[in-house]
DNA sequence: GTTGACTCTGTACTACTGTACGGAGTTTAT
DNA sequence: ATAAACTCCGTACAGTAGTACAGAGTCAAC
């Protein structure tokens, strides 16, 4: 029986760039789900968890908690509640990113000013801060 | 002298929703500069400390740490150092709002999807995963 | 059937981002 | 000039997100 294919837990923290305490601690915080396979008392993991575990990676990185995160996946599994249940909690989760990427946007700009404004010169930096770019005029 | 104008540390922190304490921590950390003015012993702040900790909280909730805020703001005082060093940074920056943007675009699309199906009913809500944003199908 | 690499659970420790608090000093209002 | 409210600094404590490690067990391969 080949068992090059099957991902221990190992196996799956290097296919994931974590380390194996992480994954682990994912499953504590309920992040991840046991997986089913076993090979005696060792996990085994699909496929999938790879996946599954870049893109809580991703999402912590666009601000979000573990916790918050933990909703976001659950938007996924949700089969018994009702569905008048997840859309409530999809749009209100849908508000936050178009926020942040109102926010990102802006951020944008007023970096792109100051790369532009430093091609200009050193002069005319000084009318232009990052820090301004939440600001009405702005 | 009527003093009602001058932002005390206790006035700076109800006017930008942190406590008095985040104000000296950031001061500690380098991320709000010690104010030039004081009355005695007590600092005084200028109005416009109100925005820049307002910026360090919105940036913060983009998933930017302390120590990133922290040299986005040294973009805006650079005096000293070359234009060409600001312009490196501010277009890494730069790249790092864009990506965020980016993933965020995605996430954006399915929780759409969510609420759409969502509205459709429960049977096909299986097929659109949040967690399968960044996938390339998605 | 023993060795080496891997995994198990559990606990302790760390870094970051604050919060809370104690004890002293200062300011303002009365 | 005294009390209430505020500020100072420093240190301790707290929540989040891991990381490290110990001691025991397991698997695979030779």
């Amino acid at each position: 029986m080949n068992m090059d294919e099957s991902l221990t837990i190992g196996k799956l923290a290097k296919a994931s760039n974590v380390n194996v305490e992480t994954i682990r601690f994912y499953e504590k915080k309920g992040l991840l789900k046991k997986p089913l396979t076993k090979k005696g008392a060792f996990r085994i993991y699909p496929e999938v968890y790879v996946s599954r575990i870049e893109f809580i990676k991703r999402v912590q990185e666009l601000g979000f908690t573990l916790s918050e995160i933990k909703e976001l996946l659950l938007l996924d599994e949700n089969t018994k509640s009702t569905c008048s249940h997840v859309s409530k909690k999809a749009t209100f989760k849908l508000e936050e990113v178009k926020e942040k990427i109102r926010s990102l946007k802006r951020m944008e700009k007023s970096l792109k000013r100051i790369i532009e404004a430093c091609d200009q010169g050193p002069e005319i930096k000084a009318c232009c801060r990052v820090s301004d770019c939440f600001d009405s005029k702005c």
